[in-house]
DNA sequence: CGCCGTCTTGACTCGCCTCAACCTCGGTGG
DNA sequence: CCACCGAGGTTGAGGCGAGTCAAGACGGCG
């Protein structure tokens, strides 16, 4: 196993405050892999044995109802964590994790999980943070699929990813892991038909520009114009 | 102030590994309040100063949109804490609560988190458990409200809340606070006529019965298998 | 007694889902 | 090099679930 740069979580909220030493320490029982597109990390219900840190790449995290339909919780981006369970004080993971693209993360056992808490400063507080972080997005999600309309909905999704994850590209920002409209179905609760109108229309407007897989938000203005400023 | 006594969170999970003088610190320095029905607990926004546990009564906590509309977030129990903002790193509350009856109601001021949850054994844990929970929650209503039909979410909706604050009646399971066809709209994400035409259907059919914001289900196993079972 | 919050019910409308057919790539194998 | 195939995408027609509009009944409280 290649040895792991320090400056690799140097910058990294959850570790930033700690010395050299203790980065060494983490980075030293961390096992570092590698996900091609669509590789399931982990899966819904299965015993939560390990935590991880995305370094890069995008981890998309899937619910299946009884019924076979997927919605799609979030997305994860580089430098955060996933998959934490523990902090939880879960055994099983609560959604399955597949990579969005090719991913590259670090992960942990679970039993080190009370001494990255207790040791490491910083560490609890962040996780915690971002912690509250998706649980307040979640809220948003709530509310919007409980008051928007379905166009509001998919524009306030495309700005979101745009904003955690866009690429600058010539005409835009584009969103940086491939994407279908029935994922974005998934995402805001409707059915990819309806997605591919809005987009469609969309396009003839100037508002964004899409390719297989791809999409270019080209006026972000006027889509938050669309998205009723709510999310 | 009354001595409060040490019985009343012997038994709850945050503080069951306690021992006696433990209890009493805590309770020490616990400010008990009553909330009448419709008071403001804490407000979306404000700043956290201070974190709760429910004694008695029901707590709703509601979020609302920049058009006005207002979504019911999650109902709170007696033993549960709430308005924990504190453990997520958070220094406002992202939510307003209100009480949905009479409540009672135990504070301490966020200063005494670190504190609680570095000094008391499990205290950290449960607290987590119960944030764990909430999200699975919340998760599960993401679900729902992006693949059920509105009939199946307002069955679930009176059925979770029917297993959560129960009360055994004559005929039934009632609904131990006060609600509203509103409020049940504000949780499933529809208007009060549907609401209403539903409950109106359900009670001809003998699945529940319904007075001024009082409502009683006398046939759960029906509501069940109308939910579709998700949730 | 009168008012207001709650609840009910009918009639109409329309956003979005469903069904269905077809197109367009990009990759693969002969 | 081309034919084929499947995943992803587009677009139209039609129907229905549930929202909106409207009118009123019921019951409790001041």
């Amino acid at each position: 196993m290649n040895k792991l740069d320090e400056s690799l979580l140097a910058k990294l909220p959850p570790f930033s405050r700690l010395d050299r030493a203790q980065i060494r320490a983490i980075l030293d029982q961390a096992s570092p892999k590698r996900y091609d597109e669509g590789v399931t990390v982990f899966g819904e219900g299965m015993p939560a044995e390990r935590f991880y840190l995305l370094l890069d790449g995008t981890i998309r995290v899937i619910r299946t109802t009884p019924t076979g339909e997927q919605i799609i919780a979030l997305h994860i981006g580089p430098g955060q964590l996933f998959g934490i369970a523990p902090a939880l004080a879960r055994d099983t993971y609560p959604a399955t994790a597949v990579a969005a693209g090719e991913c590259l993360a670090l992960s942990w056992p679970v039993r080190l999980w009370p001494e990255f808490t207790q040791s490491y400063e910083g560490f609890a507080t962040e996780s915690y943070r971002t912690l509250g972080e998706r649980l307040g997005e979640m809220q948003n999600r709530i509310t919007e699929l409980a008051t928007q309309q379905v166009e509001q909905r998919v524009a306030a999704c495309l700005l979101r990813m745009v904003t955690q994850s866009g690429r600058k590209v010539e005409n835009g920002l584009e969103i940086s892991f491939p994407i279908t409209r029935q994922n974005i179905s998934e995402m805001t609760g409707t059915t990819l038909h309806t997605v591919s109108r809005l987009l469609s229309a969309w396009e003839r407007e100037g508002i964004v520009e899409s390719a297989r897989r791809r999409i270019v938000v080209t006026a972000p203005h006027r889509l938050v114009i669309l998205s009723g400023a709510a999310g």
